[in-house]
DNA sequence: TTTTATATTTGCAATGATTTCAGAAATGAA
DNA sequence: TTCATTTCTGAAATCATTGCAAATATAAAA
């Protein structure tokens, strides 16, 4: 868990203003490693903060996006859900039970491809899928 | 270019019954490599075919998806596109002329992950995005 | 502190890609 | 041909996301 201070921070370096709104929708992404939607967000956060609006979570998390703060992932394609970790990582989806699951990876992403010359690279997700260890077990 | 009677085993043999409209679909997929949109299939074959519904397009298109024939790529997050070419190979998306690029990999995808004990793997995605050689000399 | 300007939030309506659904057409079997 | 099943169609519905204009909060100036 980051200090709340410590997360005001970051967005100010950012050149964020860090509303009431803002942090806490930023404490709960860097905080929670369950890749939410905005709709988990919102729900999470409507009864702490006295009122939220969804439009302002939608609005936030892609201020963070678009700041580099936070992934935006498509893994699923019904829906985009966010990452408040920003390091090089995988992420696997189970078909059965939804899940996300964060993994580590060897090394950098590009090293694997070919032909990159002349390419700039802002961005890169490797996505998995497949069934889950919990969900193997089970059937 | 493959051979329309090829294609036509290709369905036959997932279990695909090749009507007219799903093997001129397969066809279209399957020898144009700029990954459509369906929207992109239905304005290509509407005239072609007598006639065609956009509904058509996507029930096919998902129907060659389950079935394996198919990729279905989520790298631009506001469409879903696809790749009548299977192979593992990664992808590239310019942010600028949101060009989808075939990229060439040195291994499989799943050499540079841990910790993959226990998961299933169905199926796996690299999805890289940045700025295209093209876009970068305009600049 | 008050005033003023600017940035942020809010709620609702609109958007647009995708899906559902029920009827029409095509296909295959008998 | 007749019947049963599959496939196709077009319009309506869905739902995540965005646009917009009004309301609120914040910061700077007076």
């Amino acid at each position: 868990m980051i200090a709340r201070s410590e997360l005001k921070k970051e967005l100010i370096n950012a050149g964020i203003r860090p509303s009431v709104q803002r942090l806490a929708i930023y404490e709960y992404v860097k905080s929670h490693h369950t890749h939410p939607t905005a709709d988990v967000v919102y729900d999470a956060l409507r009864d702490v903060l006295g009122s939220l609006s969804l439009t302002t979570v939608y609005n936030t998390l892609k201020l963070f996006v678009d700041a580099g703060l936070v992934q935006l992932l498509t893994i699923d394609d019904t829906f985009r859900c966010f990452d408040g970790d920003t390091t090089s990582h995988a992420h696997f989806r189970c078909d059965s039970c939804g899940r996300i699951v964060d993994l580590k990876i060897k090394s950098d992403f590009l090293a694997m491809v070919d032909g990159l010359g002349g390419f700039e690279i802002k961005e890169a997700q490797l996505y998995l899928k497949g069934i889950c260890p919990i969900c193997k077990r089970k059937n």
